[in-house]
DNA sequence: AAGTGAACCTGAAGGC
DNA sequence: TGCCTTCAGGTTCACT
C-alpha cells in the first residue's frame, strides 16, 4: 500500500494531530513488528512534545523534542488512524472498520488545551517497523544512508539516471524499484511511470543510455514521467485530505487514475494505441504494461 | 558482483 | 458453505 505518495499523505494527515502536541502516552500491544520495538521505547518518548513530522522515501519520521526521532516504516499493510478522544469532529472519524487485533502501537496525544487524540498504528502483516534514533544521527541511519534521491524535480535528473543505469543489466523495472537508485518508488508507480514514458518494463536499464553516456530520449521521458506521476499522486492524496483525512494510507483518489496497474486485459489508454494491458511477472512481482506502446 | 527468488505474515478473493 | 490456491502497495537474505 504505502509508496512515497501514500506515506506523504499520511504525514500530512497526522501532522495537525501531532506537531506541537505532547506525546503523553505510548502503548505497545506487542513487543515487535517486523523487528523488536526499540529498547525502552516508552521511557524515551513519553512526555515529549512532537516538533515536526517528516518523511524520507517511504519512511515517516516523528521528530520529538530533545533530539529524539521515531522512524516508522509501514511495510505492506501498515496504516495510521486518528481517534479523537473527546472531539466533536465527526468528519475525522475513520470510514473503515479496522481489526483492533492488529492495533500494535498507540500514541496518546494531548494539546496545550487538554484536547486528546489517539494515533493508532495498525498492521496486519507486520512487515512494518519502528525505530528510535537521535535526530542528529538520522542521516547515518543504516536504511537511510544507502537511499537514492527523492523523485522530486530538483533531486532527480536524466543525467543522474543515465549514470546509474549505464552498467545495469537488470530490467528497467527492477532498476527503478531499487531504493538505492531512486528512493520511494514502488510497484504501482514504477508500472505507471514506465507506461507514461512508453518504455517496456523488460528493457535492460543500460539500453536507455547512449554510448556517449548521455541519457536517451526515452530516459528523459521516463525521468519526467517519474516526477509527474509522483507529484500527481501526492496531489490526489492531498486533495482528499480536505474532507476525509487519509490517515489509513489508502490511495486517496489516485487509484482511479491508474493507466495500467491492476488493469489486466483492459484497453490501453494511450491515444491511438489499440493494445490491451498485460500482466507479467518480473522478479516475483506483477508488472502491468501495454506491449504495443511500451517499447 | 550482480541479479533473481524465497522468506517474513495475514487476509481477501476466486475457483471448485 | 467450505476448502484450497493465489495474490497483495516492501524489504532483506540466501543462493546462483
Amino acid at each position: 500500500m504505502p509508496e512515497l505518495p501514500e506515506v506523504e499523505t499520511v504525514r500530512r494527515g497526522l501532522a495537525p494531530f501531532m506537531e506541537g502536541r505532547r506525546l503523553r502516552s505510548l502503548t505497545l500491544n506487542r513487543p515487535d513488528l517486523r523487528f523488536p520495538l526499540p529498547k525502552d521505547f516508552r521511557g524515551r518518548v513519553e512526555g515529549r512534545h512532537v516538533v515536526t513530522l517528516a518523511r524520507r522515501a517511504k519512511y515517516l519520521i516523528i521528530n520529538l523534542e530533545s533530539e529524539v526521532s521515531i522512524i516508522s516504516h509501514l511495510g505492506m499493510s501498515g496504516s495510521f488512524r486518528i481517534e479523537e478522544v473527546d472531539g466533536d469532529l465527526a468528519a475525522f472519524h475513520h470510514p473503515r472498520s479496522k481489526d483492533a487485533a492488529h492495533d500494535h502501537v498507540v500514541f496518546g496525544m494531548v494539546d496545550d488545551r487538554g484536547a486528546e487524540a489517539r494515533i493508532i498504528y495498525n498492521d496486519p502483516r507486520r512487515f512494518g517497523f519502528m525505530d528510535l534514533v537521535e535526530t542528529g544521527e538520522l542521516d547515518r541511519y543504516p536504511a537511510f544512508s544507502l537511499l537514492g534521491p527523492e523523485p522530486s524535480a530538483n533531486m532527480l535528473s536524466a543525467d543522474y539516471l543515465a549514470a546509474r543505469f549505464a552498467t545495469k543489466k537488470s530490467p528497467v523495472k527492477a532498476a527503478l524499484l531499487d531504493q538505492r537508485v531512486i528512493a520511494g518508488l514502488g510497484n504501482i508507480y514504477v508500472c505507471e511511470a514506465l507506461h507514461r514514458a512508453g518504455v517496456g518494463p523488460e528493457r535492460l536499464a543500460h539500453t536507455l543510455v547512449e554510448k556517449t553516456g548521455r541519457p536517451s530520449r526515452q530516459l528523459e521521458e521516463l525521468t519526467r514521467a517519474i516526477r509527474d506521476v509522483i507529484a500527481e499522486a501526492i496531489e490526489a492524496g492531498g486533495s482528499s485530505l480536505r474532507d476525509h483525512i487519509q490517515t489509513d494510507g489508502s490511495l486517496g483518489y489516485f487509484q482511479h487514475r491508474f493507466r495500467v496497474y491492476d488493469r489486466e486485459g483492459q484497453p490501453c489508454v494511450t491515444p491511438g494505441c489499440n493494445g490491451l494491458v498485460s500482466r507479467i511477472v518480473q522478479s516475483g512481482r506483477s508488472t502491468f504494461h501495454c506491449p504495443v506502446c511500451q517499447r
